[in-house]
DNA sequence: CTTTACACTCCACTTACTGGAGAGTTTATA
DNA sequence: TATAAACTCTCCAGTAAGTGGAGTGTAAAG
């Protein structure tokens, strides 16, 4: 498929997609007469896993390192092992986290009703947190 | 307090607390004499704050703009609980898709676990998700 | 009283994009 | 079949949010 399909798909730009082709994330065949770039949909794959561990600021060398772990024939499956439990205790950090952020904003929004907003809540909140 | 305390409990680096003066983001005072940031516990319940949202990609203006809510006298609380709400489902959104990106890994590691690990399960599970 | 830890400024560098110019390609429409 | 719209390409400059390091001043501990 074309840039503009594999970025859509993975609700990416088009921009971030040719970087990552770029920078060797990964690797589209490419029409040698047109020059475009031609996306399998293990490319796709590749690219809707990344969209979403940068979204929750893994950086591109952790992204790569958790691709590398599939193509990488050498490596043991102890080691993949490793690392992927590594990757979920610390999205199970980020969960406990996000649920925490969601709670004061919550919070801070149950105590703004009244018209008469009175000192802020949050930071109080957030003090003693 | 200074700004190495500010960091360590905001779990931020001196330098990226400094960055976030520099930009105004926070407010400490100033010692005039030594140059020194003199950090209040309101300025530190601000940092954690931006820590935590920063954490999620929240960018540095949404973060200043639900930090300002508190100290706009003149904006309504209507629009203080509309901006929160909103922020409030962006984080439901990337709960679902946090918890989303840990089953696929948790998918990986139990299907690795074999020392004549086979073809590469996660390419499938992405592709079909 | 001096060493060690911490603070400051300033400036260059990095990561991960983003925008735009200029040009070729493909598809839909007149 | 022509032509306009939509899509693609490369290249280059700019941005957001830091990060690293040099050179220097301040404070606390031994």
């Amino acid at each position: 498929m074309n840039i503009g399909k594999a970025a859509k798909l993975s609700n990416l730009t088009v921009k971030t997609v040719r970087y990552y082709a770029d920078i060797g994330l990964v690797k589209p065949l490419k029409n040698c007469s047109t020059g475009y770039r031609d996306f399998s949909d293990d490319d796709l794959a590749q690219l809707q896993f990344v969209a979403k561990a940068r979204r929750f600021n893994f950086s591109i060398q952790e992204c790569e390192e958790l691709l590398s772990l599939y193509s990488d024939k050498n490596r043991s499956s102890k080691e993949v092992k490793a690392l992927t439990l590594e990757k979920i205790s610390e999205i199970d950090a980020k969960l406990i986290e996000l649920k925490d952020l969601r709670h004061q904003l919550s919070f801070l929004a149950n105590n703004c009703q009244g018209n008469d907003r009175p000192e802020c809540p949050i930071l109080d909140e957030l003090s003693n947190a």
